[in-house]
Order: C-alpha cells, then sequence, then structure tokens
DNA sequence: CTTCTGTTATAGCATAGATATAACAGAAGA
DNA sequence: TCTTCTGTTATATCTATGCTATAACAGAAG
C-alpha cells in the first residue's frame, strides 16, 4: 500500500500517517492480520524519523486500529470495542463541519448525499457483515 | 451570546474563539448584521490577548462569516460566495470521520441519523426558507 | 481633540513537532 | 550463545506555532 506525506501540509506528519493507515483500512487495503512496515523501516520508506512512526503506531493503537508487541512489529487489528467512545468522539469532530454546512446553506439532503457516497467509495469493496437482510412478513 | 473557552484544551484559543463563533451562527444566536465586541474588548471579557481574538477574526472574515471594518467593528456576515470551495472543504473534512465510522462498523443509517439530528439541532431556530411542504395527492 | 476601531510591527516566552543519537529488554533465528 | 530484529524510552537540539506584551499607525465618530 502507498503511503504518501506532504512535507509542506501544516498538518503534522505523524497525524498525516495515522490517517493515511486509517485511511487504507476504510478501503480494504489493510486488513485484520496484515503487517505494517516496522518503525525503522517505515521511517526509512517515508524519509522521516523513527519517533514520527513510533508517535502514529502508537496512536493507532491508542485508538483500536493496530495492536503492537515485539516479535510481530505492527499488526492491523481493529478493535470494535468503546463504540460508544468512538461515536461520541464522531459526534464531536462533526458538529463543527455540520455547523459551518448550515452556515453556508448547505441542505441536509446534500450532506447526507455526501456521507452516503463517501460511505459507498469506502464499503464498496469490504467483506460486509449483514448482506443478509431478514425480511419481514 | 456566552462563549466559553478552554485554557486547558489542547486546541489552540483562537481556533476555539472562531469555533465558538461559527456555532453561534448556526444556532441562530448570531445573526447578520449583528455586531461583535471589538478585539480589545472581546479580549478583555475572555481573559486573552488582543492579538488572539484578532487571529480569530481575521480567519473569520477570511472564510466569509463577518465583515471588519474600522467604524463598525466586526459584523456578523455570512457570504454565500465559493460554495464549491465549502463543499469541498467539508468533503475532505469528512473523509476521515467516516473512514473512522467504516472502519468501527457504524453503519451508514447510523451516520446519517447522527447528521440529520446534528442539523435539527442547529436549524430548529432558524429561520427556514422551505417551512411550506408540498404534499403529493 | 479625544476616543474608539482594526491593523501592523516587534519582542519574549512556552509548547509542540521533528530530528539525531543512544540505549534497553524481549523475541527470533543461526 | 551470539546476532539481529522488534517496540520502547531517554536526552538533546532545532524550528515553528501559539500566546502574550508593548507600542504605534490610520481612519472614523463624537
Amino acid at each position: 500500500m502507498l503511503i504518501e506525506i506532504d512535507f509542506n501540509s501544516n498538518e503534522a506528519l505523524y497525524i498525516q500517517l495515522r490517517n493515511q493507515i486509517i485511511l487504507g483500512i476504510a478501503k480494504d487495503m489493510l486488513r485484520d492480520g496484515d503487517s505494517l512496515p516496522s518503525v525503522r523501516q517505515m521511517a526509512n520508506e517515508l524519509g522521516v524519523n523513527m519517533h514520527t512512526v513510533n508517535k502514529a503506531y502508537a496512536l493507532l493503537r491508542q485508538d483500536g486500529y493496530v495492536k503492537l508487541d515485539r516479535r510481530n512489529g505492527a499488526v492491523i487489528s481493529v478493535s470494535m470495542e468503546n463504540k460508544s467512545h468512538h461515536v461520541e468522539n464522531i459526534h464531536s469532530n462533526m458538529e463543527m463541519i455540520v455547523a459551518q454546512a448550515v452556515c453556508k446553506n448547505i441542505t441536509l439532503e446534500e450532506m447526507q448525499k455526501l456521507v452516503e457516497d463517501m460511505y459507498d467509495t469506502f464499503s464498496s469493496a469490504r467483506p460486509q457483515i449483514d448482506i443478509i437482510v431478514e425480511e419481514k412478513e
């Protein structure tokens, strides 16, 4: 998987790396069990310092996206615990976006479509747990 | 309108102030034509430096939320220009949120409801252009 | 003429981001 | 056992950002 870092971005390098990996998981380019390059190897590939990568990995572990151990390095392992915590997090992050949309007269329908399209983009290649829909009789 | 600043937050003070004002507009607590306290007065009220407030005001002007001039201070004036630019901005901001939601198995329906509820919260007190709903016969 | 406004300039201080170098403990393989 | 890899921790240095402080300027209002 290709990870691109923009050194001219105002976003911190370790945040960019973390985001790229989360996007990779969402797009199913990184799956449970996949190994990420070691902190030193990834740092060498990206041309950044080891500690910058370590910071990103530590953040990913903290948020339940990878598990780290000394033998296997960083392994993708998305935790489904603390879902309510994540919903809260998403809620607060979403608040400013929706507030801006309301101010700028962007309709709810436009926002809904934006979310739906983006959802499709991510989940189109992902294995769905609930493809089978039970119909009420 | 009450503006609260958290000095212990890791979010920059001028960003907090900017966000609070955008939220105020979204909640219709600040309306077109309303004047904001001058940079010095606002700084005094919040207990922050004048330049911190000036930074927030300059940012709000840049994003089309207020107009600044020497006689009237900062006046709420939401610009509807550059809508495509704002949609792009919202799109990129939303991408990481939706990516996280997909990773954490938060369904599209849950996200849609989140957006809808939040939209209602903001727009409930706002003047609606399309309150009248035509019913099909 | 005084007082308010936004605006700009300069300086100092603290924190965060990124780098560099180094070392440690644990696990794997020769 | 020895080497090599892993994540982890500890310092130190440099730069950029955030915040404050003090000061000054131009324009508008009373």
